[in-house]
RNA sequence: GGGAGCUUAGCUCAGUUGGUUCAGAGCGUCUGCCUUACAAGCAGAGGGUCGGGGGUUCGACUCCCUCAGCUCCCACCA
């Protein structure tokens, strides 16, 4: 096969991507192998890939080719997630473009633009998914709101309602007025914001409804929810408030009367020590005005906006109306001052709006045993974390889980089978007829027409919770009619999960608790956490930075190995990786040195009848062994998760010891044959090395793969299996790093003093040498003889292990520098030395450490006091001459 | 406010229960090379008292205490 001289990534991928689908390389069926399962993290439908998800995918396509060649049968599920909010909130843009507002649709309407969107534009990412290499099983492509799945999600709604852990209930609950909307805990992130603290003079009543001179002073960052108050609070142990106790006083503006109430709540040292109480807008305050049974005074809408409830302002924005109140306070003279302030504001993690806590009627599920028992799944290692450090993150969110708000005011998503009477009573059940058959049990005259279904949708993590579970099985095995799934059976649990540490509790929490709940099984045995891939500088990527490159057009300009690569090379799991396109750059030079690697070893002609020579055989022994020690680690490697580690072992196998050594060393001379033998360990090697970086760099192998020798149609190395570490020989190793030491000292020498390495050199050497490797040692450094001894006359000289070996260099030397040199080697031997002895004279070192490290030390010893003989005898012989 | 983690070469990071000549890797830097696979390359070199201080130990990058700096998670003192 005719190489071209530089490697064409675009032309290889499409071809060798489109040969895997034409063969189904991909597809897994239940067998009698050892299964290997993942589930992809589904992407949001109408995402489009970034350089998180290539990092992720990434990870995951290695675990899964590796994982295929080493024979099992390896199963990746792909696929998509519905992504409630943010779809929603992309086609009310997509509709507001088009002068479409939502609220001038139907139900029907606005889902049948939602459907015309998802077939638009979605699911381009798992395309994209496609160029980086991923190997997933297209055929099992799932999404989390196909009538399948949101089967499955509905039935698992009825399973926990008629459990009894599902319950409405009215609660406060986190109001996005943006995406109009509740929103769990979870999805609010509170960021410090500079704001600015009102003190308001409220005035005490004189019991008849009118204010007389005194006055209070509160202190808020909300003056605009004055109108909503329900009393003012103190503490009761407060001293300067003692006087209130009893008394009501009067809300500025609308001269409302309320009373002051007592409760510990109330900080005394923070603020004026009196608390506003607005229980309708603020947690704290619903719960001590349930406490003291205050009313619950509503001013602001859905939009944010002020009620009729408000009295005035009513239909303004909450920030205008903030601005105007005060204002109005100013002018009123309730105002006395108004203070910078910062204070933790929670925003929406979808719209970025700031949350309104809000009093409203949600879908709640339990968390009372779902939480110990997914907390105890982790804790007994069922489930592992990597790194293990998230584990504490997990006990602690697990050790306070509160009730999981299920429900979302949104249409995008599965509609909660919940269907009301015309009473109010409600009936839950997973279809319509079950719930009219159900509805007449309450009430025999109810008809279809009377019932009405709950409008609020699922929260979308109640669907994909259920991922690992459902994409094999939607039914789901707590159906009452649930027959047994052999897919099911056979590939869950699934094996790793790779994902953020940011959805450690929206996702990973949530699919150990459904497991446990419907498998009696965790859904995955081992969870690795990626970082965030930042830029250089350490910023997230982001839009408006323009710092976020697109992953596509990096695989146009460097190929996807380069990209997998590049990714791979800083990524230690759990840390944050900072991603500099130098990193592809690396991966991009790796091609080339593989592909170039396979030009050079193409080109050369077999001598079939040639005898090996001595050469040869040793440095193919030395790869072999080197080969089975490496492969041992690399392994090991993998085993831990430490990917990265794997890669960069592999990566320094090939480039430093297969290219720059092996492949030098068994080069022929120009013009001349390689004899047989040789050769084919040669290749084989090269094979061996292919399947080893497959995993990471699945196009450039298979490609090289194939150029090696004809393939039957259909046959890939995907299916090859990893090399196998065989026995090695640790010394055989060991003097052969000596040996090229040996090498290096010598081209140092060259270097040192310019001399060109086509000039054959004269080598004594003094000392324990390996006599086989001499032969190496000569065509390795161009000497021209290896001779036993110390060179005579003018000389450079080094050390190697403990052998001495010097050149003779008549008239290159400067033997003052020379004397120099070994000299300060000399001084730094001989301190060496001393602190061995002086650790070997410690009595309490001999008594305490174990034999081996005394053993080593005494090794130590022996190799100093040899160097230092071999450095004093190069000193005599300068000062000699 | 609570919790977790980090600090090792110019940069990004390894360093596995304290003990192999253990102070490492990759990239970058410097020097010399267009040597018949590859200048996206080859050969060679320099570079860190492991954040500061203290302690335990025969022995500390590793364990403990403390200080400093950074990061993340949780937490609505209005």
């Amino acid at each position: 096969m005719e190489l071209s001289s530089k490697y064409n990534p675009s032309e290889v991928e499409d071809k060798w991507y489109a040969y895997w689908l034409k063969y189904k390389c991909f597809h897994s069926e239940p067998d009698n192998r050892e299964p290997y399962t993942i589930v992809i993290p589904p992407p949001n439908v109408t995402g489009i890939l970034h350089m998180g998800h290539v990092l992720n995918n990434t990870l995951n396509d290695v675990l899964i080719r590796k994982a295929r060649m080493d024979g099992k049968n390896a199963c990746w599920v792909p696929g998509t997630d519905h992504a409630s909010i943010a779809t929603e909130n992309k086609v009310v843009a997509k509709l507001k473009d088009m002068g479409i507002k939502k609220e001038d649709l139907t139900r029907e309407e606005f889902l049948k633009y939602a459907w015309e969107w998802k077939e638009e534009h979605g699911g381009i990412i798992l395309q994209q998914l496609r160029k980086l290499g991923a190997s997933c099983d297209w055929d099992r492509t799932r999404f989390t709101m196909e009538p399948e799945l949101s089967e499955a999600v509905i039935n698992t709604f009825v399973y926990f309602y008629k459990k009894g852990w599902i319950y409405r209930g009215v609660r406060m609950v986190n109001w996005d007025p943006e995406g109009h909307t509740a929103v769990s805990d979870d999805e609010v992130i509170h960021r410090d914001t500079q704001s600015h603290f009102y003190h308001m003079r409220y005035f005490i009543s004189d019991g008849n409804g009118n204010p007389t001179d005194k006055y209070i002073v509160v202190a808020t960052t909300r003056p605009e929810t004055i109108m909503a108050d329900a009393a003012v609070c103190v503490n009761p142990n407060d001293e300067r408030h003692k006087w209130l106790h009893g008394k009501k006083v009067i809300i500025p503006l609308i001269n409302k009367e309320i009373p002051i109430i007592e409760d510990d709540y109330v900080e005394m040292d923070f603020g004026t020590g009196c608390l506003k109480v607005t229980p309708a807008h603020d947690v704290h305050d619903y719960e001590i005005g349930l406490r003291h049974n205050l009313p619950v005074i509503n001013i602001i809408d859905d939009h944010g906006r002020l009620t009729e409830e408000a009295q005035i302002l009513v239909g303004m924005d909450r920030f205008e109306a903030r601005k105007k109140i005060a204002e109005m306070l100013q002018e009123a003279g309730n105002l006395e001052k108004v203070e910078d302030y910062v204070s933790p504001i929670g925003y929406s993690e979808r719209t970025n709006a700031v949350i309104e806590p809000r009093l409203s009627a949600q879908w709640f599920l339990k968390m009372e045993e779902l939480a110990p028992r997914a907390l105890a799944s982790v804790e007994d290692g069922y489930t592992k974390f990597i790194p293990d450090k998230y584990r504490n993150t997990y006990r602690h969110w697990m050790e306070n889980a509160k009730d999981w708000c299920i429900s979302r005011q949104l249409w995008w998503g599965q509609r909660i089978p919940a269907y009301y009477l015309p009473d109010g009573r409600y009936v839950v059940e997973s279809t319509p007829e079950a719930a009219l058959k159900a509805a007449q049990e309450l009430d025999p005259c109810i008809t279809a027409a009377d019932l009405h279904q709950d409008e609020d949708v699922l929260d979308t993590w109640f669907s994909s919770w259920l991922w690992p579970i459902s994409v094999f099985d939607p039914q789901m095995p707590g159906h009452p009619d649930h027959k047994p799934n052999a897919d099911l059976a056979y590939y869950y649990p699934t094996n790793d999960l790779v994902t953020g540490p940011d959805i450690i509790f929206f996702w990973v929490a949530r699919m150990i608790m459904a497991g446990n709940e419907f498998m009696n099984d965790v859904p995955f045995k081992n969870v690795y956490f990626t970082g965030i891939v930042r830029d250089k500088l350490g910023r997230k990527m982001s839009k408006t930075l323009g710092n976020s490159p697109n992953p596509l057009d990096l695989i146009d300009k460097y190929g996807a190995d380069a990209v997998r690569l590049g990714m791979l090379l800083c990524s230690s799991a759990g840390n944050d990786i900072l991603y500099d396109e130098s990193q592809i750059e690396q991966g991009r030079n790796f091609c080339g040195k593989i592909w170039n690697s396979y030009r050079l070893v193409s080109g050369w002609s077999v001598d079939e009848k040639a005898e090996q020579s001595e050469n040869c055989r040793l440095a193919v022994k030395w790869f072999d062994n080197l080969l089975s020690k490496t492969i041992e680690a690399v392994e090991e490697h993998y085993a831990k998760f430490r990917i990265s580690d794997a890669l960069m072992t592999i990566y320094k196998l090939f480039w430093d010891q297969y290219c720059a050594w092996y492949l030098e060393l068994v080069k022929p001379a120009y013009g001349q044959p390689v004899d047989g033998r040789t050769y084919e360990a040669t290749m084989e090697f090269f094979e061996k090395l292919l399947k080893l970086i497959h995993p990471i760099m699945p196009f450039i192998t298979e490609e090289l793969w194939h150029a090696v020798t004809v393939r039957r149609e259909g046959e890939t190395i995907m299916y090859e299996r990893t090399p196998k570490a065989g026995p090695y020989d640790e010394g055989f190793l060991e003097d052969f790093a000596l040996m090229q030491e040996a090498i290096i000292g010598v081209r140092g020498v060259r270097a040192q003093k310019q001399i060109s390495p086509k000039e054959s050199l004269k080598l004594f050497i003094e000392g324990d040498f390996r006599e086989e490797f001499i032969p190496v040692l000569k065509k390795a450094a161009n000497l021209s003889e290896v001779v036993p001894g110390s060179a005579q006359g003018t000389s450079v000289s080094f050390i190697v292990g403990t052998v001495k070996m010097s050149i003779p260099l008549e008239g290159l030397v400067n033997a003052d520098e020379e004397k120099t040199k070994i000299l300060a080697e000399l001084e730094h031997q001989r301190g060496f030395l001393a602190s061995v002895q002086k650790k070997l004279s410690n009595q309490n070192f001999v008594a305490h450490a174990p034999e081996n490290v005394v053993a080593v030390e005494r090794k130590k010893e022996a190799d100093a006091t040899a160097r230092i003989a071999a450095l004093e005898a190069s000193l005599k012989s300068l000062n000699n001459n």
